[in-house]
DNA sequence: TATTTACATATTGTTGACAATAATTGTTAA
DNA sequence: TTAACAATTATTGTCAACAATATGTAAATA
């Protein structure tokens, strides 16, 4: 892989996408620019530029003259987060059945992801599983070589993590990794339709695990945002 | 609907996409912060921020140093920009299937749009109609009340009429407006799989118009590129 | 004539200063 | 003690200046 260059803002998103991720960052979180420039010794306008990114994605939410927030989506905001999913990992996993029929895919690297994740599936460490799930997500669309779609699920990937943190009332069985692995499966035995299912009632049922009723108001503070 | 007030890095944007969509921008052409500062009064940090966004979307593509250039698309990059659109584009006429099923979707900005690409089907200004044409899709979007679909489709769309501008020996039958109206009575038919293979269809015959050993050396001139 | 080199111009990259606004703190009065 | 208001501090918004780089021009050379 070549290891490209990158810009002082793109590593304020990857930072910001990584915190989340990480469970790090919680939803209505605030955000200076100025202690980001602090911290990491990044201009102010390179942290600007970064979080205009990120407003862009709907992953940071800004209010003119006041700092950016991490985002807290709605439960309507959930819902059509994941019915975006839908659309794109559906149209994802039909690309890699394809690949696989006519022998193009390497399933490798999906593999020891599952791997990984069986093995931590009872850990006590929800963030590092909430981590793994989301990269096997994303991991599937850049088998697709396609970087528009990559593109266009990537923001949602954070948005979901959100919505989790607010929503799901135990976030170790949210994304189950058993079907993750049903749905490898289904992509190795070249079953469309097999395949376009567990996707679907995958994302189905990661909604439908979330309660949206749980007002969280947990008291967030604001030390080791980042690491 | 409510009047959002507009920052001018967002003016930018939009300036940007309607040019290329009334096919005033050409791929390959440089624009500078400078040019468009003193045309419009924005200031270049204004315009620099406009220009971000869309270099981020691919639509522009910058070189450090350099000014940013409109983007031309290869033929590699319009087959995933189709295969991206297709995959966004099918769950959007799923979703709306559904809506019309339950009563739920107001078709009249739809049928005045394809109303109107009849009316101009055979006009001489290819440009109108390529913009007409691109509503239509964007339209077929935003039915679907969910932001992320949209942005995630919103791109694509610009990203789509570049490659036409580079590829199409005749812009005119390239989107064709029968097949938008095929689309719409599957869509009021409540016939999902007959909306499904329209659109799909629909799609692949957009790129299969396309010559790509149409190597166009056209000389563009930069006068009147946004008006 | 074609090509190179040096110079001049134009454009982008980056930073810092200042203004405008919000958030916080401090003060006073009920 | 609390609430309302004023003063202070902190943060963001905007812009302009300067540096770094690329582009364009013209003279010099082969």
């Amino acid at each position: 892989m070549p290891t490209i260059t990158q810009k002082n803002p793109d590593k304020v998103v990857d930072l910001v996408f990584e915190s989340i991720l990480k469970n790090r960052l919680k939803p209505g979180i605030k955000l200076s620019e100025i202690s980001l420039q602090e911290e990491f010794g990044w201009s102010r306008a390179e942290v600007r530029q970064g979080f205009d990114k990120l407003v862009d994605s709907g992953v940071l939410i800004h209010k003119k003259n006041q700092s950016v927030r991490v985002a807290k989506p709605t439960e309507i905001e959930t819902r059509q987060i994941y019915e975006a999913r839908k659309a794109i990992e559906n149209s994802v996993i039909m690309i890699l059945v394809q690949k696989h029929q006519n022998n193009e895919l390497d399933l490798r690297g999906i593999d020891s992801l599952v791997k990984k994740e069986k093995s931590l599936h009872q850990d006590t460490d929800n963030a590092k599983l909430a981590r793994l799930s989301c990269d096997f997500h994303l991991s599937l669309a850049e088998l697709c070589d396609n970087k528009f779609i990559v593109e266009s699920l990537k923001p949602l990937i954070p948005l979901s993590a959100l919505a989790a943190s607010i929503y799901a009332d135990n976030e170790s069985n949210f994304c189950s990794f058993a079907e993750h692995f049903e749905l490898i499966e289904a992509i190795k035995s070249n079953d469309l339709l097999k395949a376009s299912k567990a996707i679907n009632s995958h994302l189905d049922r990661c909604v439908e695990s979330l309660d949206f009723n749980l007002k969280v108001t947990k008291n967030h503070n604001n030390s080791h945002l980042f690491n």
